[in-house]
DNA sequence: CAGTGTCAAGGTGGA
DNA sequence: TCCACCTTGACACTG
């Protein structure tokens, strides 16, 4: 079990997501923030190694535009030392990386330029983490969407589209239930249409249900994961108190946590807390998972 | 320098 | 019909 948070470090003073207006585009300006970036990123890491935090999301925005037009830039070529080295950190430190693209990417969309799009994005997603030479257990997960009022219509175009997608995307990509269109059991028939794993998220599922109960959730997304997937990844998160339906809690709930673990035992997983104190909430919970028995250090390992 | 309106992109649900 | 929301504030203009 490893546990991590996404994007943001709230601690270290430093963004991997620094980024600039379309309309100040330049190579210069992009080279100078891609840099800026990729060193922020070492500094989470090394933040992360250091308080065993060894999940994390990396921001879609680390080369901002990289999938845009305007972006003719070989960012892969000028920083592919950088990444590389970024790679070898993870792995020596048995560390785990995922990403998820934001919702624009909708490669059922109805549009075909929005498909086109969307599947630049992911493109942008797969390349970056192939410059750190990152195996197939570093996942890029998406939401289904495309519904317009007919989810029929967009589970056949989601299973045909995803069919046509090169290889260096689909083997990273993973579904996740959503907040208010594709449930857990949607998620499934995906699956078994593509053989795409399901990535379950625990929030989701409780505004979005579809019958299962959360240890039945974890053991039926966790079984859409082959081996070469890695540890199935669930994402966790509570509702923000008095808040609107589905905004993430500010912190996170203890005794939901405890209570979240308790109910899945023994199922292994890779936890994303997507909770808006990012690596404080991640440090408590890797406190309280120790407890439970099933997270150990890695000198523990 | 502080305050704040706006930023590449889509789709949904609630007010 | 508009706004908030989503994985996430940060940029850049104004006064």
């Amino acid at each position: 079990m490893k546990i991590g948070y996404p994007c943001i470090n709230r601690s270290i003073g430093c963004s991997s997501g620094r980024t600039f207006r379309l309309s100040s585009y330049s190579g210069e300006r992009l080279e100078e923030t891609v840099r800026e970036n990729l060193r922020c990123l070492g500094e989470i890491l090394r933040f992360n190694q250091r308080e065993c935090l060894l999940f994390f999301r990396i921001g879609s925005g680390l080369v901002p535009f990289a999938s845009h037009p305007v972006c003719t830039a070989d960012w892969q070529e000028t920083f592919a030392e950088r990444f590389r080295d970024i790679g070898r950190f993870v792995r020596e430190n048995d560390m785990r990386i995922s990403m998820h693209p934001d919702q624009f990417v909708v490669i059922n969309a109805k549009d075909p330029d929005i498909v086109g799009k969307s599947i630049a994005e992911l493109s942008y997603h797969a390349a970056l983490l192939d410059a750190m030479h990152l195996d197939e257990t570093a996942k890029i997960q998406i939401h289904v969407g495309g519904v317009y009022g007919d989810p029929g219509s967009a589970m056949k175009r989601f299973t045909s589209v995803s069919s046509g997608l090169d290889e260096s995307i689909i083997r990273r990509l993973v579904v996740e239930n959503d907040d208010s269109r594709y449930t857990l059991a949607d998620c499934l028939r995906i699956h078994e249409e593509t053989g795409i794993p399901v990535l379950f998220d625990v929030f989701h599922h409780q505004v979005n249900p579809s019958g299962a109960g959360v240890a039945e959730a974890v053991e039926l997304s966790g079984a859409t994961w082959r081996p070469r997937d890695g540890i199935p990844m669930v994402d966790y998160s509570t509702p923000m108190p008095g808040g609107r339906k589905g905004r993430h809690a500010e912190s996170l709930d203890a005794a939901d946590f405890e209570r979240f673990l308790a109910a899945t035992a023994p199922a292994d997983m890779d936890i994303m807390l997507e909770i808006k104190d990012k690596e404080k909430s991640a440090l408590a919970a890797v406190g309280i998972a120790r407890r439970d028995g099933r997270f150990r250090l890695p000198r523990e390992r």
